[in-house]
DNA sequence: TAGATTGTTAATCGATTAACAATC
DNA sequence: TAGATTGTTAATCGATTAACAATC
């Protein structure tokens, strides 16, 4: 940890991570066959006030809101699905096809929000050549060119966390933008880079934590 | 969803979700012979400013920091480890034992939190009694009963969507108070059973649409 | 000593909530 | 019509930052 770059973390508005609560919920509700939603009702599932419903909503998309009504569910879908960008396409690629890459690269859920892994990369010779949830297996070697050759700019990161800086530095000399680091390291990074740190125990060690202070009220 | 239970979200101070980050840094640090370091130097890593630091610090430990030279590493790592927890034993149990379920069950760093996840249960008959990262699988029939005679009151939820709302009603049933969900399922809970949604592809979907609107500027 | 760094108090900023008139 | 629900403006709240005296 010689080197003097700084690791630039992800910051939050929070009206940013509440919009795709609404989107899972409203989606949920439409599969239902709910048809007009209240602002007071989706508060109510996702325990927040409604008023804040009616900010974000307003945010985000163009429905208004009809009194004694609420909002029509479908275009409000549609206009979440744009405002989330969940209707582009976007390439990744990870790193360590371990048993969390495998899971990544297996993972149904990316898909629907419009993401791609499109590769994996590891050094284990008995994984190369080999498809991972229909994602070809390449090796180390071939990354850098790889990354160059599509122009990816997103990068998974699901390496051992002794490897995980030497990972990321290819990926950035390659033109990385943004990195999902499951690594346990804090990773060096330029200021252009962004990285989150998706880290699974400390996830739910919060939650524990928590629990154990609503107990102790 | 026809019930009108509500799904408690985790809500979490800011305060919270650094404290982690400080402690990995520090481990880092603390293993590459760092002896003691300023505010100004871990806000740099984070890319915060350096006043938050001394505040959330002085907040979750006992340690002065030294002007001059800042803050002794060891005594700082010691008390993070008591505040956030890590020193604690807590059990969790998983439902689920599917690619993601594997990898959670096999997972080398909620030891290291003071987290064991103790056992896993699935339908499938051909994984019941066999161990997944040391841990026996278990049929769902005998999640009930599990939960109960061992005081579980940390559920982790890794089924597919359709049935993730039936296992959280058993957890529930069963004494569950805090539950880490994994389907892309709003679970409906009582008030004072909280619910934390990790949603993967939604997490890298945050990241890149970040990365689009840090790159418009 | 001078300078780096601390801890604290006050100011700022942004996000959330309360109040309320408008509307179907 | 009356009541539910909206969108907006102002007030509140909490978290972050700025300013600065204290200290090794």
């Amino acid at each position: 940890m010689a080197r003097k770059q700084k690791t630039s973390l992800v910051v939050m508005t929070s009206s940013r991570s509440r919009l795709p609560l609404y989107y899972s919920l409203l989606r949920q509700l439409s599969q239902e066959g709910v048809k007009t939603v209240s602002s007071a009702t989706i508060a109510d599932y996702l325990n927040i006030n409604p008023v804040l419903v009616r900010k974000d909503l307003a945010g985000a998309t163009h429905v208004c809101g009809m009194p004694k009504l609420g909002f029509e569910v479908a275009p409000l879908l549609s206009d979440l699905k744009e405002y989330l960008g969940y209707d582009n396409y976007d390439e990744a690629f990870l790193v360590g096809v371990g048993n969390l890459g495998h899971t990544l690269l297996s993972h149904k859920g990316f898909k629907d929000l419009g993401i791609n892994i499109v590769a994996g990369f590891d050094k284990n010779p008995d994984l190369i050549g080999k498809k991972v949830g229909g994602k070809a297996i390449h090796p180390m070697e071939r990354m850098d060119d790889y990354i160059k050759r599509r122009g990816l700019r997103i990068g998974i990161i699901t390496v051992p966390s002794e490897c995980a800086q030497e990972v990321c530095d290819h990926m950035v000399a390659n033109g990385v933008r943004a990195i999902w680091n499951f690594s346990f390291t804090m990773l060096n990074v330029p200021e252009n880079v962004i990285v989150k740190n998706e880290n699974l125990p400390v996830s739910l060690a919060l939650l524990t934590q928590q629990l154990k202070s609503i107990s102790e009220q």
